[in-house]
DNA sequence: CTGTCCTTTGTTTTT
DNA sequence: CAAAGGACAG
């Protein structure tokens, strides 16, 4: 290099192992970025560098996670060298981009629909219902999705899955897996997973397809490396096969995506798929207090599949961090909205600086009311959730429609919305009639005359639904909030809306005039967008995209949204056992591991405190259930404060009369109350504590006597108790629904 | 065909 | 406890 980093900003400030991984040109690099170790900085300097070593922008690409984060890079690099326009997307952009250019080896009009979960949900249904094999009917449509999903992600088409060894579900789902790719394609529309499944097998196929995309991505940079999955992995290795300059960034200890197909070996093998890798670690932290870090490092130790490595950092130790125990999920939601009020009020953080992390969706309900209560702003990051309101996704079926006119599932919803008087039974005869004819639904029903069985005022409705439509294609290159004001207007839809009386219609006007808006903005921002890329950006939005950081609230979301991300003080609510780790993850060891790296990822956002909260007993599905402290609460090192927030015990401590034993040892000792209880909830629960309920215990049944639990399992509602009776053999029962005196506690 | 009421059903995480 | 799907009357 012939620069003086001193001189040079894209060189400044780097430590010597992030300075080599910038400056590192040609060949494979391998970075295993530690949590917090600086790796944006990292990537985008890399960027920059190349670019400025006279590496053409045309010939980079970089993958990102998040659109978001591929935005905030974008701008860093133009920061750093104006003007240079570099790929830079999602992997699933990216696919969806390729196939629009080169719409014609995948056989796909480019005008093509992405269909989301829901739309593919719908034509799942459809392909099972037309399939004919016996056996479909004992599988949901889930199921067969998530198989065929998988199948995808293998890269495996309906005939080499079919061919693969499969157990029956496999076998079943090979043979809808034909059909629904058949529907698919007859309504020009493709899944997420195709959107790497089709350009992965493509690369690895066509060799000319091939050449020609390695050619121009003569520098490939792909970030969070550790959740590729194969069709990711495939395109990675193909696109990058001539060059081999091929740099991933990652760390094995923050894979989280496993159950999306995502394979952990596709980092830890990198060195071994390219042998002349250079390897960078970097594992200094930059973010985290010494307690954080050292609580989030002692917590992935306990992990037996995974490489040693620890990360260290300067910066002071800071506040210990802190589990904390409540009564109710209520009263956690409450006490917290309290903290952080206290803490804003005096002025030692502003709202911006909490983020509050869920592991599942459902459990942001009670936090989001705490946070109306005590008047706290905050905003809960999931997904572009405006557009999947009934209401926008119908107008938005509309658009697509319009875009492509073969779209059967868009057809299906805007159809009969605003009501025309179309009807299921019309609408069977419309699909018969379009299958035999091997035409779209709005093709059939602009001939609907034609279609025998249908009359009167479902025809009439159809024809004039395909009219609508007609008209409305005269205005498909009308700048897109233009075209929705127009399919408002015309399609009657807003007339609905203004004229019901349900007072709730008026909130959903108040959303499509703001879906006006957003498509507006969207083109403001630049002038070339078209319908066909805003409602893509929209399909292919993640969670964090719709997050607005610049605001001065509260953040709240998943732990799975959190990556990547940081914040100076963090909640993570309900560490529960059968929560995190997640009950479902409790069978296998390599699932809890898993769980043990997602509580990793969200402990390692934390800048200065970090929060862990549990409660006594956890609101779910209406009912009250007592609540386990998670596993991983006990894994933590012994520097960590635990405070006992709940009502119960500071009353409790003088209470005696009930159970005496608490149900775990490590917990008994880890928590600074002063006697052991199992205290009374303020709450209704079941009448046997399930807490008590343990493998050994000796119980009797009612109706079946004597037995010895063999078995507890599942959270909340769905726990369930197997027990083996002397006489009566092994039954299960769900653990607060049944009555069982305890006799003999093991 | 449409809207309403009632039963059933279900909950991990997401591009 | 919700959302979604099914049954039924208008």
């Amino acid at each position: 290099m012939t620069e003086l980093s001193a001189n040079n900003p894209i060189l400044a400030d780097l430590t010597p192992e992030q300075a080599d991984a910038v400056q590192h040109m040609e060949g494979p690099l391998l970075i295993l970025a530690g949590a917090g170790s600086g790796k944006t900085r990292v990537i985008t300097r890399r960027v920059a560098h190349l670019l400025q070593q006279g590496v053409k922008p045309y010939n980079v690409l970089a993958i990102t996670f998040t659109n978001k984060a591929a935005q905030e890079m974008r701008q860093r690099i133009d920061t750093l060298l104006p003007g240079n326009r570099v790929w830079i997307s999602t992997f699933h952009s990216f696919g969806a981009r390729i196939m629009r250019q080169y719409a014609e080896h995948f056989d796909l009009d480019k005008n093509f629909t992405i269909y989301d979960m829901d739309d593919r949900l719908k034509v799942i249904k459809i392909a099972m219902d037309a399939v004919t094999v016996p056996g479909v009917e004992k599988f949901t449509p889930d199921r067969i999705g998530n198989a065929i999903s998988r199948a995808k992600n293998q890269l495996l088409t309906p005939d080499a899955f079919y061919r693969q060894e499969n157990d029956f579900l496999g076998q079943i789902a090979s043979h809808v897996y034909a059909i629904y790719q058949k529907k698919l394609k007859e309504a020009n529309a493709v899944d997420f997973d195709d959107l790497l499944f089709m350009p992965a097998l493509a690369l690895q196929t066509n060799e000319d397809f091939r050449n020609t995309l390695d050619a121009r991505f003569k520098y490939i940079l792909i970030d969070e490396y550790q959740d590729t999955n194969q069709a990711q992995y495939i395109m990675a290795r193909f696109l990058s096969k001539a060059s081999q300059n091929i740099c991933v960034v990652g760390d094995p200890d923050q894979s989280i995506y496993k159950w999306r197909g995502s394979d952990i070996r596709n980092i830890l093998d990198f060195e071994r798929d390219f042998p002349k890798a250079k390897v960078i670690t970097l594992d200094r932290n930059y973010r985290s207090t010494k307690s954080i870090l050292h609580a989030a490092s002692t917590l992935i130790s306990r992990n037996k599949n995974r490489k040693k490595k620890g990360l260290i950092t300067d910066n002071p130790e800071g506040e210990a961090v802190k589990v904390l125990t409540f009564d109710s999920g209520l009263d956690e939601a409450d006490q917290i909205a309290r903290q952080i009020k206290d803490k804003v009020a005096s002025e030692k953080a502003s709202y911006r600086d909490f983020a509050i992390f869920v592991r599942m969706n459902a459990l942001t309900r009670t936090i989001e009311s705490a946070f109306i209560k005590n008047g706290i702003p905050y905003q809960i990051v999931k997904g572009l959730a405006f557009f999947e309101r009934k209401e926008n996704k119908d107008i938005l079926a509309y658009l697509r429609l319009l875009v492509n006119p073969q779209d059967n599932i868009s057809f299906l919803r805007a159809v009969n919305e605003p009501a025309r008087g179309i009807g299921k039974v019309s609408l069977e005869h419309l699909s018969g009639f379009a299958e035999q004819h091997q035409i779209g639904l709005l093709r059939a029903a602009a001939n609907v005359e034609k279609v025998p069985n249908i009359k009167g005022k479902a025809a009439k409705g159809l024809k004039e639904f395909a009219q609508l439509m007609h008209v409305l294609r005269e205005h498909i290159e009308d700048k897109p909030h233009e075209v929705i004001q127009l399919v408002l207007e015309q399609s009657g839809y807003r007339a609905m809306l203004k004229d019901s009386r349900d007072p709730e219609d008026e909130e959903r006007l108040a959303n499509v005039e703001e879906l006006i808006t957003a498509a507006m903005q969207f083109y403001n921002e630049d002038g070339e967008r078209t319908i066909t890329d805003f409602l893509e950006q929209i399909t292919l939005a993640s969670d964090v995209d719709g997050w607005d950081e610049k605001q001065d609230h509260v953040s709240v979301m998943t732990l799975h949204a959190s990556k990547g991300l940081e914040f100076p003080i963090v909640y993570i609510l309900a560490v529960e056992e059968g929560i995190l780790p997640h009950e479902r993850s409790l069978q296998k060891d390599e699932d809890i591991e898993e769980e043990r790296r997602l509580a990793y990822v969200g402990m390692t956002r934390a800048m200065r405190e970090l929060f862990l909260c549990n409660s006594k007993v956890r609101e779910f599905r209406g009912q009250s259930l007592y609540a386990i402290p998670s596993s991983f609460l006990g894994e933590l090192p012994e520097e960590v404060q635990r405070q006992d927030l709940s009502i119960s015990s500071q009353r409790m401590a003088s209470y005696s009369g009930f159970g005496t034993k608490a149900p775990f040892d490590w917990n008994k000792a880890a928590f600074t109350s002063s006697s052991a209880k199992v205290s009374p909830s303020p709450v209704q629960v079941g009448d046997t504590l399930s807490e008590e309920l343990r493998p050994g215990t000796i119980v009797q049944h009612e109706g079946y006597g004597i037995g010895q639990i063999l078995d507890v399992n599942g959270f909340g509602a769905l726990r369930k108790v197997k027990i083996r009776f002397a006489t009566q053999g092994d039954k299960t029962f769900v653990a607060d629904k049944v009555k069982l005196k305890i006799v003999n506690k093991k």
